[in-house]
DNA sequence: CTTAATTAGTGGCATATGCCACTGTTTGCG
DNA sequence: CGCAAACAGTGGCATATGCCACTAATTAAG
């Protein structure tokens, strides 16, 4: 009487989505905890290593985040000495992201505890049923739900 | 060159469902506005109002969420007017929620809203595709990772 | 070349979530 | 009964995310 004790949001797309991500969170975050970061963070130093001193514009784009947002979570990270950022001499509006060699060597210590997770996760549900399921999520991130006010 | 910009994240299941929850998130949000309420807090007034009385922890056992996490998330709508809670007469430890009749109407309110968005997601995926990723994300939400410290 | 419109970030404010330490209640034992 | 163990919440602290108003830098007009 523990499980099935309280159904009905199981019809909500959004709180079912929100419900595995708490879930998943955790469990990603349990793992990669011995490193000191959060998975969101190993998440976001792979995103700035993975691409050519990004802009911040460009790896809110690419996580589908509130720049504003991206931003914050961008500080403990910086204020700890993983991340830094620079203005890009061509376009001074513009801030560009990049790890520091400290950041890079936390990196792959996430990331060797994120492999854990990955695996366990995947041993648990399948690698093709993950697959699958990261396309999905993958196609709603990429969804283009009408436009909020464009096309003046 | 804006959307496969930064791939590689892509490989990562916890960081795609953390994307597909933003955006789905966004668009919930976005519909649900009107109301005053924020996605998040409709999907809790409705789990508060099929329940019958739940207790704290019955509510967050059943969103898979820190029964911490649920309190400070329930303070906006206790402070609004929309949720009331009371000592469980019979064990003064247990806290039980309800809502209050302003709750109610307010819930009506945001259900006419989440409908439409529940509508135009499910009219964007497929009906099927909505509901099979739903049962998905529930099974993920069940997962018995490692046991914590369980069996002593 | 000035000025308006657009773009990229920042800062403030608010909710969403977690973990941990601590308090009040119950329950289980001896 | 009296105390230790277990249970249910609270508060404080920190990250995760968003929206909005505002500033700085570019670009597009005229």
């Amino acid at each position: 009487m523990s499980k099935a004790a309280l159904p009905g949001l199981t019809l909500c797309n959004n709180a079912v989505l929100r419900r595995a991500t708490r879930k998943l969170g955790q469990f990603y975050d349990d793992v990669v905890a011995p490193s000191g970061l959060k998975a969101t963070q190993q998440g976001l130093l792979y995103q700035i290593h993975i691409g050519d001193e990004p802009a911040m514009g460009a790896i809110a784009a690419a996580l589908v985040m509130d720049l504003s947002a991206l931003g914050h979570t961008l500080k403990p990270l910086i204020r700890d000495g993983y991340v830094e950022t620079f203005t890009d001499p061509d376009d001074r509006r513009i801030k560009r992201v990049r790890l520091t060699p400290q950041g890079l060597i936390k990196l792959d210590e996430a990331m060797k505890l994120w492999r854990v997770a990955q695996q366990r996760f995947e041993d648990m549900v399948g690698k093709e049923h993950a697959a699958m399921l990261r396309a999905a999520l993958d196609d709603i991130a990429a969804l283009d739900f009408g436009i909020p006010s464009a096309a003046t």
